[in-house]
DNA sequence: CTGTTAGCGCATTCAT
DNA sequence: ATGAATGCGCTAACAG
């Protein structure tokens, strides 16, 4: 029923090594010959079986980026770019040369998920694995992905982080893009300040997420460095952690709101969760930013066209996920170290302008 | 280096076949003898070799998600959602169990990358394969398409459309979940229109896809039922055409205010579109919804959040993606007939009002 | 319930 | 430049 590689041989009239060797094109044969075969190849319709090829050939074609949520345009871009770069542009014909497979798996921001993710890649012997976004930091979790990440590259899969940090560790077996988080949120809060405000709410994200974590260390230097914060209880009072989603920001802001009145400004994970905030602001009959200044972070293509449009951080989410395709493809040298930090630019809109006198 | 299925066998004083009756877990074991498998696993290490498995058993747990664009959230959660229904929650262990590697495939909207990437999710032998989004009405296109779908079909792998209509000749191999985009787009003008709009622009997406073209039908219906746009050029003159983002919905809104003062209204192909149409709308020194309405369609997260927020048609992507997924998996019978539509739902919020006298 | 036997379809030696 | 032979690691009959 299906057509083999040996079918195709038989109808070529040569072996079926010969037919192999057309297809994967990395040995020399006859020009006669191997149009007789493409033309056999053509005539049958004939498919490669790619698992009978990885299992021959110990490889596979297969690139997996993890992302932990799919529906967040700051995953959807990061994939999306990395995904161009593996797949490659097509021949045009939709036969499928040499190309890889690019998959994106949605973990969904659980560790496990993340883990056994990690496991069906390795056991269809991936090629290459992306991962993107913070990382959990719970130790007996960074401990398992060190050890999985390592038998991984043991077995040849060439492993990138992109706008994640490197593992502790610091196994030199990554490629590894990081964010710069805590300088982007640092800066976001120096502007703040300089603006004029003194008590700043934070709506942070998940606590045990290495990018919250960043984010909010920026946050407090810049606080720290103003001499703001330091009074007891000062930041935690203003910081409210939840979810990376409208729905906390809406919430964690008015609890900020109806907590410390006087609170002139409310800087927020990310964008997304900074519509949230914006929302609750105007809910309680507040304007931004005459009233209350908004910030967020990521500079995602609907902050432009918030009202007024959000202050925020810019991360080069495209060009870093292209990067990061371009590493695991290994058509681009590594980083020195393995390391390269991307930076974040500081992009002042008109959600933020000083507080009002009072 | 590598250890096999043989290597776990001697560990556990058991045959090759007895060790791959526990892992399947389709088959009864002792219950002593399962344990001293599964501790032989664990001692060892041993992950299954995906390729050896798929050539053995002429199947593979992979599941294809096809996108137009992954950084879209449109697709974001569609895909997001079946991934969730395909992957399964994970046994908690980061193991992998029996579980389906879900893949999204991001085919960017064209055609080639699109057939190329059902060729490679042919040569995985796939289990099944999800198509999101509207579909390129190229009849070339449409043809290879058909009969690649029926080679995967043919080979077992099963197919689900989601939120795309089903193929012109109408095969029973898929599953087809299809939005009500006409029914959407009447109702979203019959609403301009019962407001008191008479002029209304239109900026749709590309023209070859399924998708604008049939929101583009339902807003003429109710043009027509209104008696409106039947005057020579009418229609054509307040429709443009491009890409389903921003920067079209931007470009496309000047173009239409200026050509055509007298227009009150403005209907965007989808809400990231409008996004775009409410800033040209704005630039222009004109106030939504007072001097002109803005509507959008499939009620993106951040809609709800513009200002004022946007009145569009509600897709329920999330539950249509998780029935895709369960539908790709076999948990859940196909709607009878094979095809299912999926209605859309009016959401009037504050960017449509009547237009002002004059 | 468990072991034995045969391939699955292809890539890759080694010859020629 | 091509053909013949071997084995990748596993599953699926078939026995027992």
């Amino acid at each position: 029923m299906t057509v083999t590689l040996a079918d195709v041989a038989a109808r070529a009239r040569v072996s079926p090594a010969t037919v192999s060797r057309v297809l994967n094109g990395n040995y020399p044969v006859a020009v006669s010959t191997r149009e007789r075969v493409l033309r056999a190849v053509d005539d049958l319709d004939y498919v490669l079986n790619g698992p009978a090829s990885s299992l021959a050939a110990a490889t596979s074609d297969l690139v997996g980026i993890l992302v932990n949520d799919i529906a967040d345009p700051f995953f959807g871009i990061m994939a999306g770019a990395a995904q161009t770069e593996i797949g490659g542009p097509g021949d045009g014909s939709g036969r499928a040369g040499g190309e890889k497979l690019a998959v994106i798996c949605n973990t969904g921001g659980s560790p496990e998920r993340e883990l056994t993710y990690l496991t069906l890649l390795q056991r269809q012997r991936a090629a290459a694995v992306v991962l993107t976004g913070g990382a959990v930091e719970y130790p007996a979790h960074q401990a398992a992905m060190a050890a999985k990440l390592a038998k991984l590259a043991d077995a040849g899969t060439r492993i990138v982080f992109c706008g994640r940090p490197p593992l502790p560790e610091g196994d030199a077996l990554v490629a590894a893009l990081a964010f710069d988080n805590r300088g982007g949120g640092r800066r976001l809060t120096e502007h703040l300040i300089s603006l004029g405000h003194r008590r700043i709410g934070y709506v942070a994200g998940p606590p045990e997420r290495t990018t919250t974590r960043h984010r909010l260390e920026g946050h407090r230097e810049a606080l720290r460095a103003a001499g703001l914060g330091t009074e007891p209880g000062g930041e935690e009072q203003l910081t409210v952690h939840g979810p990376y989603d409208r729905r906390s920001g809406y919430e964690a802001t008015l609890d900020i709101l109806r907590r410390e009145p006087g609170v002139t400004a409310v800087v927020a994970a990310n964008d997304t969760v900074a519509l949230g905030a914006c929302a609750a602001v105007r809910d309680q009959g507040l304007r931004i930013p005459q009233d209350i200044s908004v910030a967020g972070f990521d500079d995602l293509p609907f902050s432009v066209d918030a009202v007024p449009a959000l202050t925020t951080v810019r991360l080069p989410l495209f060009e870093a996920g292209a990067r990061a395709g371009r590493l695991a493809m290994g058509k681009e040298n590594p980083p020195p170290g393995g390391i390269a930090t991307i930076a974040a630019e500081l992009m002042i809109r008109g959600s933020t302008a000083p507080p009002r006198m009072g």
